[in-house]
RNA sequence: GUAGAUAUAGCUCAGCUGGUUAGAGCGUCGGAUUGUGAUUCCGAAGGUCGUGGGUUCGAGCCCCAUUAUUUACCCCA
């Protein structure tokens, strides 16, 4: 015999889970669609060629690749194994699993792009596989949730980005949270304004990392990384601009401009303007929570293909990975040959939102099932007399099981604790004798005899 | 890929400088109550101490290896 066993980062969850994971994914798929969203499913499998070299480097060896079927070996040379892996991966294999769903979203766009009307907004709540080490927060299967608008440059959609956002928040019971924002063409002049030395990307990588190693790591990254003291004394700026309040968004803005003097830097000077309007927007839009939206000038993320406006959102009160992130990109398709359309969208991730959740105690769904009531009986006879009233209870929309097995009552009525079934009805033959049913409230311990005619509307009347 | 931690009953964990028969709580099962859960009382079952080697008169404890889990870094939801 074996020891079971589930692959490394994998979970498996049990119906309470399940049951406040399904409250989450609600919260998540009603706000999508009072926002117009339509939901969009794509395989779990794609084509190698779809996902390599999307998510750079890194991301291509944190990609699983499935072996092609049959006899996946047949064109493997000799001299393909002398070369390597990078040689033998292509002759192996052809596909593998999705790695997000922004980029089966955007071949999806570019294969049907003669039928979808545009802009066109779909959401998408499926899970993805990243082969990285698992630690707090990092799953190797774990679901994202994705809503993403295409053909249109408006901001309206970025300051509805931040209204979902917050509703979500808001509608999971998460109000410690901050939702920062930051703009791909503030980076860009930032860059400029410090004369273009050495690779933006490096330059980048370590500005997002502020928050986290403090102005000291960054100049130890930096100079490590070559760059010059200089650079390092002016960025010492942001550290005064991260000290305005989270909600003196357009001040911050405005001490950015004035600090790295963005208005000689043509994509300084857009992210600004553009970060501006969705603030004008959004107030316009009625929203309240300013103090819940962070203007974070050293916020960069990963993924190279943002263009425009980007996101994060950090639960404050939990130690945990962000749980929530996107961006405009404006060249997304290109890959897939259809160059100029322009997007914006952004993801939730399910499991960590599930765990800040957890840690918060604010789970208030616990049910082991969706039973509301439990029929017990004594024998055959009195469990058949049962089922009429059960094919009742479940027409009237009361989710409804017979316990099985004629068991002593007592193992009956544990069954229904245990599950947290609040409704147990006795059926025995004193009770089937006399037409009626003994029907106990749990959490009450109550007990009281209703006609059997008249337990459906009793109940529902309940 | 780099570095650390952990592995003992179904679950969460004790187990002293190495010393007879490895413990607790919870859970499970049985009984007190052959027609009543959660509460109370009584009782029982359940462990080759992750695996393989080594040191020792003697190893759950020390050493080595291995596997699994987990945390941090890189990167990310």
């Amino acid at each position: 015999m074996q020891k079971p066993s589930i692959p490394k980062g994998t979970r498996d969850f049990g119906p309470a889970q399940v049951a406040r994971r399904q409250h989450i994914f609600n919260v998540i798929r009603r706000t999508f669609e009072s926002f117009g969203y339509a939901p969009l499913e794509t395989p779990t499998l794609e084509n190698l060629s779809v996902l390599t070299g999307k998510y750079g480097d890194e991301g291509d060896q944190l990609l699983f690749k499935v072996l092609n079927s049959g006899d996946f070996a047949k064109d493997v040379t000799a001299e393909d194994l002398a070369t390597g892996s990078k040689a033998l991966l292509p002759k192996v294999a052809e596909k593998g699993l999705r790695y997000d769903l922004t980029v089966p979203f955007a071949r999806y766009v570019a294969m049907n792009r003669g039928t979808l009307t545009f802009p066109f907004k779909r959401y998408q709540m499926q899970p993805v596989w990243r082969a990285d080490r698992p630690q707090r927060g990092r799953y190797r299967e774990f679901y994202q949730c994705d809503a993403d608008v295409v053909g249109t440059d408006s901001l309206l959609c970025e300051a509805e980005i931040v209204l979902m956002i917050a509703q979500v928040m808001n509608g999971l019971g998460l109000d410690d949270f901050t939702i920062k924002i930051n703009h791909r063409g503030v980076l860009r002049g930032m860059y400029e304004a410090l004369n273009s030395e050495g690779s933006e990307t490096d330059l980048l990588v370590t500005i997002d990392k502020f928050d986290k190693i403090g102005l000291d790591g960054m100049r130890k990254e930096l100079l490590e990384k070559g760059f010059s003291e200089s650079i390092i004394v002016k960025l010492a700026l942001l550290f005064g601009v991260s000290e305005v309040g989270a909600g003196q968004f357009i001040e911050k803005l405005n001490r950015i401009r004035r600090e790295f003097g963005l208005d000689d830097y043509v994509e300084g000077d857009r992210g600004l303007r553009e970060l501006a309007e969705v603030h004008d927007l959004l107030t316009a839009s009625g929203f309240k929570q300013f103090d819940r939206l962070e203007f974070d000038p050293t916020l960069a993320r990963g993924l190279s293909y943002y263009t425009g406006c980007i996101f994060e959102v950090k639960i404050n009160n939990v130690q945990m990975g962000s749980v929530s992130g996107g961006g405009r990109y404006d060249n997304l398709t290109g890959a897939f040959g259809l160059p100029g359309v322009s997007g914006v969208g952004f993801s939730f991730g399910v499991d960590r939102l599930y765990d800040c959740l957890e840690a918060l105690d604010l789970f208030t769904v616990t049910a082991e099932t969706p039973t509301r009531c439990l029929l017990t009986h004594f024998d055959a006879a009195s469990g058949r007399a049962a089922l009429p009233l059960l094919a009742q209870l479940r027409a009237a929309g009361i989710p409804s099981e017979l316990y099985p097995d004629a068991s002593k009552l007592q193992k009956q009525f544990k069954y229904a604790d245990a599950k947290g079934i609040p409704l147990v009805i006795i059926m025995g033959p004193e009770e089937v004798a006399a037409g009626v049913v003994k029907i106990k409230i749990m959490q009450t311990g109550v007990e009281r005899v209703l006609p059997v005619g008249e337990v459906v509307a009793g109940l529902t009347l309940e």
